[in-house]
Formats: structure tokens, C-alpha cells, sequence
DNA sequence: CGTCTTTGACCCGCGC
DNA sequence: GCGCGGGTCAAAGACG
């Protein structure tokens, strides 16, 4: 069973996250593109790679996703997995909010930095990074929560056009 | 010596 | 039109 569920706003974007079991069918998710199934945060908040698909156990993943459109935004009760998809024509951008010291966490993919800039009412710079593969549009940026410095924002931008290089 | 990062410059959209 | 904030470029530097 696979539910969205948002919760108040985060400044001008939206965070919600999402519920699942292992056991879900994984390749008949809409979102799963959108929501790179080979991250997610669990429950006791620490980043995890998600588990092959051939995995006996089922546990349940959880992941902060900060949405942009305001078809999800205008919805009280919570999107439905119809907005959802809505949501990933306007913007192929989903972002995982963890705790942790370090900001470069690998998620099987090679970046590239090309770009850090420091944010305005934050003392904490944003780095910017590009796929490495040549063709991939995918673009990531990470940078630190302004007020929980422990947690780290990784926002993904895009969709990879190749399979994840191990 | 090739490759990746660093970092200031540049660009672009937006509000005033 | 201009300044500001955010995103990207690219030359120079670091590092193996």
C-alpha cells in the first residue's frame, strides 16, 4: 500500500512523504520515476539505499518529498497519486530531506559539481551538481536545513535517461 | 599530465 | 531600467 501524504508548508514549497511496503509493486508506480526509488529516508531518519527488488524482507520506507506545483499545494486533504503524477509533468523534481554530517551521500549515480552559491538568509552555501553521464539531464542540489543544521536538503531536478552506473 | 573541483563572473527573470 | 537573488559557465587551481 502505497500512500502521499503532505504535510504544512515549507517555506514557498511543499512537504510531504511518502508510505510504503517493500512488497508494493514497484515497476506499476507512477511516481516511481519521480520518486527515485533507489533513495529513501527510514523511519529512524537515516538515509538508506533502497533494497533489490528480489529482497525477502518488506519493510516500510519513508521519504520527505517537497513538492512545487500548486495542484498539490491547493489540496487539504493530501494528493492523490493522480496529483502526484500531475505534479511530475510540471516539475521532474523531488527532494529527500536527511540527517546527516556529510552531504555527499551516494545514491549510485556519478555528479559532477559545477556551481555553489551561498543562499540568502542562510549562512550555509548550496552546491550545485550535473549527472555525470553525457546526455543526462538530471541536475541535484544539496544544501543544509537553514535552521536544523544536522539534516541536509538533496533536491533532484530531472529524470535520468540511462541506468543507475554501479 | 589529465581530470575534477573551486570560485568569481556572467546571465536571466522578476519586482520595484 | 536597474538591482537583486538564484542558477550556470569557465578559467584557474588542486590533486592523483
Amino acid at each position: 500500500m502505497i500512500s502521499l501524504h503532505w504535510k504544512e508548508n515549507y517555506t514557498t514549497d511543499h512537504i510531504g512523504y511518502c508510505d510504503m511496503s517493500h512488497s508494493d509493486d514497484l515497476s506499476s508506480f507512477e511516481l516511481s520515476e519521480f520518486l527515485k526509488f533507489d533513495e529513501w529516508i527510514e523511519e529512524d531518519d537515516q538515509l538508506s539505499v533502497f533494497p533489490a527488488a528480489n529482497s525477502s524482507q518488506t519493510p516500510v520506507y519513508r521519504a520527505h518529498v517537497i513538492g512545487e506545483s500548486g495542484v498539490a499545494a491547493s489540496s487539504h486533504e493530501g494528493p492523490s497519486i493522480e496529483e502526484g503524477r500531475e505534479m511530475k509533468e510540471v516539475k521532474e523534481r523531488v527532494a529527500f530531506k536527511t540527517k546527516s554530517e556529510v552531504e555527499i551521500l551516494d545514491d549510485g549515480f556519478k555528479w559532477r559539481k559545477y556551481g555553489k552559491k551561498m543562499v540568502k538568509n542562510s549562512p550555509n552555501p548550496r552546491n550545485y551538481y550535473r549527472c555525470w553521464v553525457e546526455g543526462c539531464p538530471v541536475k541535484k542540489r544539496v544544501e543544509r536545513d537553514r535552521e536544523e543544521q544536522e539534516y541536509v536538503i538533496t533536491t533532484y531536478e530531472g529524470v535520468h535517461n540511462h541506468p543507475t552506473s554501479s
